[in-house]
DNA sequence: AGTACAATCCGTACTACTACCGACATCAAG
DNA sequence: CTTGATGTCGGTAGTAGTACGGATTGTACT
């Protein structure tokens, strides 16, 4: 059998999680690691430069984080799926990383034989999900449709939950205190959330920020 | 045997980390890795076999978690050092590894190459931190000392958090607005942090709050 | 062309929190 | 017994955020 080379491109601000996967998936012959980058702000641009048919993604990056990457890769490339390659099991992860445009989810306990057959369907145009993952989203079927930020919002809130006021947000993003004000008060709105310490327990466990 | 071999065992949930740092280690001969675990609760007996110079420990980890398992490590096997290999940038993790026994404390954003030299370090009794984390640990010296929240302090810290004000906090224990704002100061006096937001995240790094 | 939504901005009144200043009672430890 | 830490409470002033009420632009989809 002569199988179809798949370019995979690697996105994890971890150099071992890099090095791991490179290391793991280079025992199969049919996959060819053509890039990686650890910083979500590049993905476009390496993936442009290494025309890749599966992005192995993490979501928790600096700059950006992997669904706002996914987004832009997804509008920009319709070559490339994004496969999510994340340590956390919450349902809203996954049902954010659908509507991003992932084509798949993995957790990060997985062995690299998953891995690879992860990757393979993906390339074949089949989405691919962990088992615990799939299982939870029979259980959990798709719950806050208007729970959805936009990526405004998402920036914002990261911002808010790294301690930031409205009145530096506005300065950093040189926009209005009253537009950031106004970003905060959709974004409780659509999260149902009142209090400032409810919007910092869903970013991180958004993995919105870091620590 | 070569006497100047270092044994090396890894303990870390993700099989893809284990597979990475096997992987780029394996390149240097003076390190052989004489066992590997992925739950911190098998720890104890894993080291009791292979008999490790070095142990590179996650933190983050199911059942028990890499703090607890370096204390427990360190009562029953003096011979083995431990060497946090740690996702978490923050202060509180470093200080806490550090009273938990352990002789050093690297990111997982850390090449292979530092990796390699920080367990060099750490088998010749010395202590290895990441660049990041010792500028941090010279910039906020013995703050951890005075670092320490009372009781009602931390009770305090769990219901703001949780997302309640001063005034519904007064009212659940039935004290003054006034004391609940003084208690307020004294704890971000304490810890050294203005937002509210970084509160909120502290106590969630100390387990104070669920999710 | 019309609708919907996102993102931007403003006014006003109100509440919550902060930064200072201070006080006093209790209780453990030197 | 003095000292220090803790927990309690208050005044006053200022800043930050909320809750209404609006508005305008641009884009995208029907």
């Amino acid at each position: 059998m002569n199988p179809a080379l798949i370019k995979v491109m690697l996105v994890d601000d971890h150099p071992m999680v890099q090095d791991g996967l490179s290391a793991c998936l280079s025992f199969y012959d049919d996959i060819a690691i053509v890039g990686n980058c650890g910083d979500g702000s590049a993905v476009l641009e390496t993936a442009k430069q290494c025309q890749p048919d599966v992005i192995l993604m993490d979501i928790s990056m600096p700059n950006l984080n992997g669904l706002e990457a996914t987004e832009i890769i997804i509008e920009s490339l319709d070559s490339a799926k994004v496969l999510i390659f994340s340590m956390h099991e919450s349902a809203e992860f996954v049902t954010n990383a659908v509507q991003a445009g992932a084509s798949g989810y993995i957790l990060k306990d997985t062995n690299s034989e998953e891995v690879y057959q992860a990757i393979k369907s993906i390339a074949q145009g089949k989405s691919y999900f962990s088992s615990s993952i799939a299982k939870m989203l029979i259980e959990n079927p798709a719950e806050q449709a208007n729970a959805r930020l936009t990526a405004r919002e998402q920036m914002i809130l990261s911002y808010i939950a790294k301690g930031q006021s409205s009145k530096d947000i506005a300065q950093t993003l040189t926009i209005s205190v009253r537009t950031v004000e106004a970003h905060r008060r959709n974004i409780k709105s659509k999260l149902n959330l009142d209090s400032l310490a409810e919007l910092v327990r869903y970013a991180m466990n958004q993995g919105l920020i870091d620590s």
